[in-house]
DNA sequence: TTGAAAGCGCTAACAC
DNA sequence: GTGTTAGCGCTTTCAA
């Protein structure tokens, strides 16, 4: 049995300037490389430090020069889904390069958590928060301190955003789909509470619209929340009487549950998705792709912008949407 | 044309305690829910609070209770990396059930940048520090906190660590295929010098060894790091004179470069690979399976005990695999 | 029940 | 070049 360890504290400047026999500020000076130190001082300050072992301790120094701390706050969904982990990939580069630290958060997609978490991040004193909003909750920044939001805007309230261009990318799958003469088109898509699966519906709808097509209308299903659900929405729908010939789904989750159920089967509906990933490419999948990774930098770089002092108008970021053709929105 | 603004310092606690009129100390124990306040005195003080608008300055008290924060870094590769994602995903939901919060930055596999992370992460007074080793540096932690290596352990010293079973599941994957027949069998390895890949190729050969089945060896690729190399090894492989009849691959990119050699191909050796994936079912991959976010919590959970004082020996826990058929393993 | 004083580890402002 | 003093915003004594 050991005995009681007394709670070993790291060794603080001051037991550095006492080893090296200087006064506290020399030491401070010293190691941070401020001019007006002799050289044999300096050299002095660091072999002390070195022995002990020292580390400065940036809450205190944060404490001191400002009271905010080196952390920028990102509130997401899960990491596991590639949509959020794409962004936070794209935050942290950008942060890394300025210094600042990444603090990731999941809101488990549930409001009153989300705010929750801003307050904590807030007592953190995070110097700019990032929010890809649950959807449900309203993030208000009654805080003062510099918020993105990202993929979705916030719902009332003009603030920074980089959006995806919803409206753009689902009108180009739908007039994909009609140019190859499909009429009866599915529409599968997430929580209609997002503002950014409102709109791609609306821009889906738009594009019908436009080319006089209102045969897709009872084809569309919408709140289809996780893969499974959206396969057995897609089974269901190609057990109709008079079944789809095409289906365009709204994110990354419904298209694969839509492949998991068109899987093995004798006809195959044409099939456009919104979102690129992985394996698509090899899976043949012609997809409304945009670059995930460059929301996040994005989003990073209107944050620092903020905390760097700028203070314009709240700007909004628009990042492009590109259609891919793999071969399973050509047939 | 507003005038110069002043910086806009948050609230303090002395300014709510002034303006309830209670003296700073009240002002905190009210707040803070402590004992011996008059109920009076308590709603005086939040709602003073509320009108300012007050939030705590987390990192005062920090500094006062004890200078360590409530937050914990991973370093790991770049969390558009599903491996690292997920295992960020097990580690964040950990940890917020304590109250602590996830700093996530990304080493770019190198080994040199890692410790100066490490150091940025220790200057901020992290609780404990988890760790994906790039592989080539060692990271040592010579600070006294607690430190827990995930699927790799580190050179050189004994440590908490959480480990995949990768020798076991390399050494199913090689039965699996040697009890189908195959005898020229391609093994695709990321960088030999993580730990890692180093148990999955033994266990490999292992199996081999066992099996006296020594033709496997001129089809042996390391170093392959990319899933575009993987690739170009897997082209090369099947325009050898005897080409193997069956593959496996180390990790989730090597497989999925696979996969798009393979793409098209008339002839389809057999393809299991390390790590399992969104869509591996779709494709029909066969591989070995082993749960990633599992890998986060556990290594999120032995950090925890430590942070709460647990002062027995290293420990190491090593997360069982799986094989799942799929097809493409049994071809 | 409440308050005054001290101090966490550091840096800013001003002496020497 | 170097040291002294003060104080960031909070909690912890200890006294009233």
């Amino acid at each position: 049995m050991p005995a009681e360890e007394p709670p070993v504290r790291p060794p603080t400047l001051s037991q550095v300037a006492a080893r090296a026999g200087v006064s506290l500020k020399t030491a401070s000076r010293a190691l941070n490389g401020e001019p007006y130190v002799s050289g044999a001082t300096e050299q002095r300050v660091r072999a002390a430090a070195d022995e002990l072992g020292y580390r400065l301790n940036g809450l205190a120094r944060e404490l001191r020069t400002g009271a905010t701390s080196a952390l920028v706050g990102l509130i997401s969904g899960d990491l596991a889904n590639p949509f959020y982990s794409a962004v936070a990939s794209g935050v942290e580069r950008e942060l890394r390069r300025r210094g600042l630290l990444l603090v990731t958060v999941n809101n488990d997609e549930n409001g009153e958590l989300e705010s929750s978490l801003v307050e904590a991040l807030v007592e953190r004193r995070v110097r700019a928060l990032l929010v890809i909003p649950s959807g449900g909750g309203i993030v208000a920044n009654s805080h003062n301190i510099p918020c993105v939001f990202i993929d979705r805007p916030p719902v009332g309230l003009v603030a920074d955003s980089v959006l995806i261009d919803n409206a753009g990318g689902a009108h180009s799958a739908a007039e994909h789909l009609l140019a190859r003469g499909h009429r009866r088109i599915a529409l599968v898509a997430d929580l209609v509470r997002t503002a950014s699966q409102q709109a791609r519906i609306n821009g889906f709808s738009a594009a019908m619209r436009s080319a006089g097509n209102v045969d897709w209308e009872p084809y569309l299903r919408t709140d289809v929340h996780d893969a499974a659900t959206a396969g057995d929405v897609v089974s269901e729908l190609l057990a109709l009487p008079e079944p789809p010939t095409a289906l365009f789904t709204t994110n990354n989750r419904l298209t694969i549950g839509a492949l998991r159920a068109l899987r093995g089967r004798r006809f195959q509906p044409a099939l456009v998705g919104f979102d690129d990933f992985e394996l698509a490419d090899v899976l043949g999948l012609t997809v409304i792709s945009h670059d995930t990774t460059e929301l996040g930098s994005m989003a990073a770089r209107m944050a620092i912008e903020r905390i760097g002092g700028y203070t314009g108008p709240p700007r909004t970021v628009v990042i492009p949407t590109t259609l891919i053709p793999r071969g399973s929105g050509e047939r």
